[in-house]
DNA sequence: GCGTCAGTCTTGAATGATTCAAGAAAACCC
DNA sequence: GGGTTTTCTTGAATCATTCAAGACTGACGC
């Protein structure tokens, strides 16, 4: 894992407003990558470095705020709960298992921007591409039935 | 638009029970690509050629059959509702706009199976890649705030 | 340090897509 | 046509997410 980084100074970069729920939610997000929404209020409850509760409502906010910001991205593979990361600007997609499903990270294949203009892309503007990559995780391969 | 296909044959060809309920949803969704659960149900209860009266229930029973069976696709964007398409096993992918959801078809810009090899795959054993640009649909460019 | 203001958080309830459950009905096979 | 299995109907439940109203607090200027 990437070492912390200085959320605070990060939120303030975003100008963003420096709250505890903030920095905690920030740190929980960045010390588990793809947590969904409820992985991550225990995660702020049980960050001893702040009082211990915080309100599921507050975490949405923060979590909207902070996606907004740009500072964390929201993935949401289908069937799935909305999941957050810190890694953000680096053009990396995801692998989703279709059992358990699992998330894992992925490099861009093909180079910086992959695939990002469309062939035909119907008068849409298009900024940004997201690649799933559908598939089976080593924990199920294995215990294949 | 293609020409509708026999949804009988298909349903039998793919070891499904063909019931009236089946012939409707799956008509609608080759009559409305993209649409959502309730525009499906809405429009298997328009459709004339049957009684009218299809519970919500059935339908989703049978979007999961058929998605199941490979007849249909499903596809759900971040923060939208799921929809259903028609076109399989041809490998296109979407654009949704991100103002106001609307989807497009776009056909794979790189060949036939584009990206679909990751750089490091994590040990995943990867089936399917799905790609999804997000942007602004014409009308919304147009009309930008 | 202190007051002010706007943006945030808390509490509590509501929304809405999707799923679960149990029994009735229909399709397929012979 | 009869039997069996799958599918449909009805009705209720679940759960992530959002809405609303008021209390709170961080940031800024004096």
């Amino acid at each position: 894992m990437t070492p912390a980084p200085d959320f605070e100074q990060l939120l303030r970069g975003a100008e963003l407003r420096v709250t505890r729920p903030r920095v905690a939610v920030l740190a929980a997000v960045h010390a588990q990558p793809h947590a969904d929404t409820d992985a991550l209020i225990a995660a702020v409850r049980a960050d001893t470095t702040q009082g211990g509760d915080v309100s599921h409502q507050a975490v949405y906010d923060v979590l909207r705020a902070l996606t907004t910001a740009g500072l964390i991205r929201r993935i949401q593979p289908s069937g799935s709960v909305a999941r957050y990361e810190t890694r953000v600007g680096d053009n990396h997609h995801h692998v989703v298992c279709r059992r358990c499903g699992a998330i894992g990270d992925v490099d861009c294949a093909v180079g910086e921007v992959p695939c990002l203009t469309a062939s035909a892309d119907n008068g849409f503007v298009i900024d940004e591409a997201e690649v799933i990559y559908w598939g089976t995780c080593p924990d199920c391969s294995t215990a294949r039935l």
